[in-house]
DNA sequence: ACTGGCGGGACGTCCCGTTGAT
DNA sequence: ATCAACGGGACGTCCCGCCAGT
């Protein structure tokens, strides 16, 4: 018999997730060390090692959030509510996201152990712009997986902005990004 | 006097930062230790440590090196210039710019250092692209500001696919980007 | 009153101690972890460390049976029922006993309560050889304390050959030491 | 060109070794902890570690060092001079011994690496004995395999006793090994 | 100019024992 | 009586930078 509920346990994890990607954030993966980490969660090494069995796996679990969260921002809402999405994100957050990118580069078993957590239910961005296309959405003279691409490099590249907490005019950027991806009239 | 040449103190600090640079790439800032410094460069501890007071400001005269080469990149060749660059780069290369970038976000007193250095000279990128609007290069019913915080925001999310090693096609590229930005019809 | 009955609590003593042993046998005193050791009992760490204080105190038990086991073998059934019973022993559980033997060298503290611990009834196994001697049964031109002593060493020699899991012809090893402590004709 | 001369090198490996085996000595493997190597060594962790790789890797130089003293013993002197050797042994030294004895159970890498570092040259025990015994120096009515195991037993029970501080009459005990192994008139 | 031995500090891991809940 | 969450400390590892030596 567990001596707290499911419920306590719960909540401690989400505490400690929410701590760390704080932490993570504002430090880095290598800043965060793991005293910060404790003092940024309010809790003891011995209680984040009980939930987590090491920084990294801790780090991974947030980078698996990320994955899912960004994952399906463009394919539930479409580009304007995903560029909406993407320009009001906690800069903080999304701070995360670029740690996770450097990892990426860098721990080619990290890389293995996020691809497998987040390998399930990935349907292609290509697939959802081909059926766009056909739509008539966007424009068909490019094909569906160029202009994914080309939608995913505007994402990214303000996600950047945000992360350096630079302003951008989100409906100007819209407008460009609209007129460059819909149909020719 | 000197006992060696200024061009063999020169070609040292060449090979000490290209070495730098391939060994930050690889395994990023905090992944290259000094020792591998040392393997990569081919060099031992005293003798970088004769160029370069620290780890830390050898990483800072890459990065000098690099807000440099892409601050000038579009500036001086215009937009498809810069694309067909960016698209060609060393995706190592690319690598130490986001590991900048990764402790731009954490390290204020690197912030700063870089800023100093890199504020010589720096003609902003609006009054550019102000100029080619005024030019009918550019569309003018959308802000310089924005028009260039856009191709920025391409740019950097096409950097984010080379370093990535993603395939794109950069007609398709510059095709959508060019119908973004072009005066209407 | 107790809520539970004596022989519960004895028989789950001695399932603490059993699998302690087990489990200091097979890692080693650094090595069996309180966690290691919950495994082996199968116990949590509250219901150990409510029958000992503490690990150590844990192992301290052992130890004292181990010593008084050892302590009679010789006594109790002479030379050749120790050798035969030495070479039949458990390797993992002669293992505890050099495992006791590793802190007793480097923990003063822990010599003191074993010694306070096993002080009781220690009759010395000089008297015994030299009762035996005055017997007829052991050779009175080497005193009986220097038998006493050959005879140890030929017992822990065995000991440690048991417990590196060595082949031994016991009756070889008996025939022997028989020479050796037998009256020459 | 080495900063410092081969024999600083040798020296400081020396004196790393000596420490170390002190230390081992008198507060066992674990108890050893790096900061009390340090302090017995009177090196720092950078200079200990510049020379070995981990505690382990210089413990297995002790313990390789271990086995080829006491390899050696028996082969070259005889029985007489081995148990004389081992009876004014220094307790401290043949403390790593068991030390080493202890971590052989429990820990299969470090016997497969022992092994390896010690398996070169190790002419067989039972030849030498074999070849004695066709000498006519040991009785030939126990197998060489068996009178070699003996010897074997009582040099390590004697080594016990030395480790323990206990004091052995060696003349004795070499007159009863003398009557066990040599041949009946 | 260049080497590398070395100091000393900080990190993540892991572990023991306490505590409060069941 | 038994449980598992949790605190907090100590360990081995590893790393950066200094400087003595060539």
């Amino acid at each position: 018999v567990p001596k707290v509920s499911q419920d306590h346990l719960d909540a401690r994890r989400q505490q400690i997730l929410a701590g760390a990607q704080r932490c993570f954030a504002q430090h880095g993966y290598t800043g965060a060390t793991v005293a910060r980490l404790e003092q940024e969660i309010g809790l003891s090494r011995g209680a984040i090692f009980n939930y987590f069995p090491s920084k990294q796996e801790l780090f991974l679990a947030l980078a698996i959030e990320v994955n899912r969260r960004y994952g399906r921002l463009l394919l539930e809402g479409g580009v304007e509510a995903a560029i909406r999405a993407m320009a009001a994100e906690d800069p903080e957050w999304l701070g995360v996201v670029f740690e996770v990118h450097g990892k990426l580069r860098h721990d080619p078993d990290f890389v293995r152990r996020l691809d497998e957590a987040s390998d399930a239910a990935r349907p292609t961005l290509q697939d959802w712009f081909e059926a766009k296309q056909a739509n008539g959405t966007f424009r068909d003279d490019v094909s569906g997986r160029d202009l994914g691409r080309f939608v995913t490099m505007v994402l990214n590249g303000l996600a950047l902005r945000v992360v350096g907490e630079e302003e951008t005019d989100v409906d100007a950027t819209l407008k460009l990004l609209h007129d460059a991806v819909a149909p020719r009239q």
